[in-house]
DNA sequence: ATTATCTATAGATCTATAGATAATGC
DNA sequence: ATTATCTATAGATCTATAGATAATGC
């Protein structure tokens, strides 16, 4: 009746594996790490957990991290907020100087693709429970993407995409980025169902079209 | 050399304590576990410090409560979500019918204030750390007060203060209220310091004045 | 010799309970 | 007798380390 909990990898064999069974242990690990951090915070992970999963003893996760925490935020490195403000291609550039509301559109949608993959959802499950979420680390994630918004909308302001009686770029980035921020948090999780995902999507699309229609000059001219 | 820890109360004599040294424990006990948790996290935060914070044996702590789990809900419970839509006085009422803007004003600023307090920043100190953030219990909260702006912008649209094109009520509910309680989420937390709550309402303030202005009809006659 | 694993275990916590003690209120 | 506390402790679990073992690659 020794039924192993499902999931569990059969333990190894005692000694340095054969060639052919040796994988990325260190990848394996992390990887392992992230979901359970996730699921159940850093104190609410243990490295035995942490070993079971990947089919290690928990002194073979110490040759390879050098303490919980340092194995925490290899965790944290590998799937952190990456700078991806990098949708900012040849293409794209070139829409934003002639149509701001399709390039807000099509930017807004690559991020939602970006978030919207598994690696991104743990990060912010990762974030949301451990007291990460007013970390510097965020917050210099969410500012960072409001600084970029508001760079574009200076410059449309400039232009007279934008007209000036709406106020200072900041306001208008503040108020663009809120519902997308806020769905990302709460909706883009590792546990929301595809329901849900599918929805959030939804909703911040239609906010970027409503937030478009009422602010851009309808009969702008170059 | 026998210092104590800042801030930690002489232990109590053994016995019940005298009448007049008998305050409400289960309330002390309550509150210190607030803070702890939402410091800490559940796993984070041992009975033992909580105890010691209150000055009590870990004993006496069960004596009250009948698990660490059991302190918890009674925490959140406590502490929880209020359902504090109650801001519908008469005169607020009155407003809303005459002059809409307005009204949001107050109704927004009324809630900052709420939720500005030190308990309602505890609650989302505690909810971001310990997987409360995608809870039933929170969603419900946000869902609950975008439910009623919604209700709020449908009867506008009928009205005629708000012009029919700019779609459904949820939509602009989502726009309005999205910035709002991304910044509640983010800005007002326990260990927010003073300028970044203030300036997370002044924002918020800013964001319903924009939002306002894009939106309302300028020239409504009723 | 080095690398990647194992088994066994030290030492620190942690939750929760048993039983003693001292005040209260009838 | 009841209430509110204490001291002491059981039993579980957690992080981390020491030392053994078996494969690899020079």
């Amino acid at each position: 009746m020794d039924t192993l909990p499902q999931g569990t990898p059969a333990r190894r064999r005692p000694g340095r594996p054969r060639k052919a069974d040796s994988g990325d242990t260190k990848a394996e690990i992390t990887r392992a790490a992230v979901r359970l951090f996730a699921r159940h915070g850093f104190t609410g992970t243990s490295t035995r957990a942490i070993a079971r999963e990947v089919g290690l003893s928990e002194s073979a996760l110490y040759a390879h991290f050098t303490s919980k925490q340092a194995l925490f935020e290899a965790a944290l490195a590998r799937f952190g907020p990456q700078g991806s403000t990098d949708s900012h291609t040849a293409i794209a550039s070139m829409l934003a100087e002639t149509d701001p509301p399709r390039f807000l559109a099509k930017m807004v949608s690559d991020f939602l693709e970006h978030w919207d993959r598994e690696e991104a959802r743990l990060l912010i499950s990762l974030v949301t429970r451990d007291g990460l979420m007013h970390s510097d680390a965020l917050r210099t994630a969410l500012v960072g993407m409001r600084a970029y918004v508001t760079s574009l909308f200076d410059d449309w302001l400039a232009a007279g995409w934008l007209p000036a009686h709406l106020g200072p770029a900041e306001r208008l980035a503040f108020s663009f980025t809120g519902p997308i921020g806020l769905a990302r948090v709460m909706h883009l999780h590792a546990d929301a169902t595809p329901e849900e995902r599918t929805q959030a999507r939804a909703d911040v699309l239609q906010h970027v079209e409503l937030f478009t229609s009422v602010t851009f000059n309808a009969d702008h001219k170059e």
